[in-house]
RNA sequence: CGGGGUGUGGCUCAGUUUGGCUAGAGCGCCUGGUUUGGGACCAGGAAGUCGCAGGUUCGAAUCCUGUCACCCCGACCA
């Protein structure tokens, strides 16, 4: 292996999680608060954020989505009206009991998703065929008292956006359904350089409240899953439980039915640990915060920096910072690594005097002589194939890291001895879920969409008949 | 919630076994100077109620009791 050139960060070959935490400490993502697993997500952090937020509303506004904001409390009734919903939430849900010095007459639940508050709305406000549909979001925080916390992956409050429809028919439910699934498997591809796996959930794993529900499943470096977005259908499930009813054409009385779907900052933990090498963070130009970082070299030399700032302000189309700071080139350089920086120019006086700069791509360290005057061209032809190189890699990782098991044993033993996911035939019970679990700590990640062959007849771990292929895999 | 571990300047830790004098180091930070093409060097400086609360003792970072927080493993986590 290479010398790290960032001390202080852990190899991820010697400890993958203490890699991802002083990754997301040293690049200054997050700060941890005084409040267990509550972070406080710094500039870096947000502004990552921020652009995911831009990308992804962007592509909803597309689709005809408009953008609401819901309250923050839930009272308790009005939680409980959906049976599974209530189930499903009850066990990390936070409660406000207290007005000022007053107990409260109804408790409220501090959100841990909204259905319930959309379902009020739309019971007042979905009353005819013409009223249909509502493609409703919010981008907000909920709250979910979790035990175990995480950076990224696992906090007790998160940011996040969810989408709440509601439609006149089943089949324009699944559609959107499906489509929001397809918007956040493309977001992950085409911004983040992150391949996906499609799929539909099994019973034991799906929203509680859902009729179906659908994924996208990535695998991080260490070949371990992570759900990085979901979209459910509900069905009339919700529309019964809480009495939304429309009058259709015919002026007879429907159940409208419903979807909501959602991706959270934990995507971030994904391009944390999809793209992360040693030495730092790696980062997707389309959502970096900073895309090119100028790096004067002999800054204190007579037109050094000025020629610096010529470049950049020759870069304009592009987030472009010159680094200007009293600090030595080495320095910059891994700092910059390590907060994953795209693309690096040095610009020093020999550089002037021949009229060019030097560029270094940050994932690959490559590095190019460039021309001052064909600067703006190479960047943008540059950050292009830094996204190409880093999906096609991710891609590849993914792709090596998927096996097949038609045996009990070969199961075992692969999840065992190879990091990754495995493709094997299911019977359709939680039964067998919760033996492989038991056994294995995988759990079935997802019913893909893609490849649904049959590689064998018979369930991998009741030999009964199999209904289904699943990616089975360890998760985050 | 069960098992294990750790709490000492901003960070990483030494010191705790066997109580003792003014609590140390490296990194970081600040000032001045020399430097600057892969984490510079010299000189000086600031910064710690030893997690918190009791107790034992002439004396506690060190021993005892309680408590809180964080980390790891498990359970849990649509």
């Amino acid at each position: 292996m290479a010398d790290k050139l960032v001390k202080d960060i852990t190899s991820m070959d010697e400890d993958f999680a203490q890699w991802y935490t002083d990754i997301v400490t040293r690049a200054e993502l997050i700060d941890y608060s005084s409040v267990k697993g509550c972070m406080i997500i710094k500039p870096a952090g947000y502004a990552l954020w921020e652009n995911i937020q831009h990308e992804l509303d962007r592509r909803f506004k597309e689709t005809g989505v408009e953008n609401v904001y819901m309250p923050l409390f839930i009272p308790e009734s009005l939680l409980q009206k959906e049976k599974d919903h209530v189930e499903g939430f009850a066990p990390e849900a936070a409660w406000v009991t207290m007005g000022g010095s007053e107990p409260l007459t109804e408790k409220l639940c501090v959100r841990p998703t909204s259905e319930t508050l959309f379902c009020d709305l739309y019971k007042n406000i979905v009353h005819s065929y013409r009223d249909l549909p509502k493609v409703y979001n919010q981008w907000c925080s909920v709250v979910r008292w979790e035990k175990t916390t995480r950076p990224f992956l696992r906090s007790r409050e998160f940011l996040w956006q969810e989408g709440h429809t509601i439609h006149a028919t089943y089949e324009e439910a699944e559609d959107r359904t499906v489509q929001m699934l397809n918007v956040y498997a493309d977001f992950c591809k085409d911004v983040l350089a992150i391949p996906t796996i499609r799929g539909r959930k099994t019973d034991k794993e799906k929203f509680a409240g859902a009729e179906a529900t659908y994924t996208i499943e990535a695998m991080m470096h260490d070949g371990k899953a992570l759900q990085s977005g979901t979209s459910h259908n509900f069905g009339d499930g919700f529309a019964k439980a809480f009495g939304i009813e429309f009058t259709d054409k015919d002026n007879s009385l429907h159940q409208p039915f419903q979807t909501s779907w959602g991706l959270s900052t934990r995507i971030i933990g994904a391009i944390i640990m999809v793209h992360g090498d040693n030495d730092g963070l790696v980062l997707p130009p389309k959502i970096a915060p900073t895309q090119v970082v100028i790096v004067p070299i002999q800054q204190a030399k007579e037109g050094v920096l000025e020629k610096a700032n010529e470049l950049a302000a020759s870069l304009k189309s592009f987030r472009v910072k010159v680094d200007d700071s009293d600090r030595r080139p080495g320095f910059k350089f891994s700092e910059q690594e390590m907060r994953g920086f795209p693309l690096r120019l040095e610009i020093g006086p020999k550089d002037i005097e021949a009229g060019q700069c030097v560029a270094v791509r940050r994932d690959t360290r490559e590095k190019y002589t460039v021309s001052l005057d064909e600067a703006e061209s190479f960047v943008s032809k540059m950050l292009e194939e830094i996204h190409n190189d880093m999906y096609k890699r991710a891609k590849e990782h993914l792709d090596s890291c998927i096996y097949n098991a038609v045996t009990y044993d070969e199961f075992k033993e692969t999840i065992e001895q190879k990091p990754g996911f495995i493709r094997a035939m299911w019977c359709g019970s939680v039964e067998c879920e919760d033996q492989i679990k038991a056994d294995t700590t995988a759990t079935s990640r997802c019913m893909p969409f893609e490849d649904q062959e049959r590689i064998s007849e018979t369930c991998v771990c009741c030999g009964k008949p199999a209904k289904h292929l699943v990616y089975w895999g360890k998760a985050y």
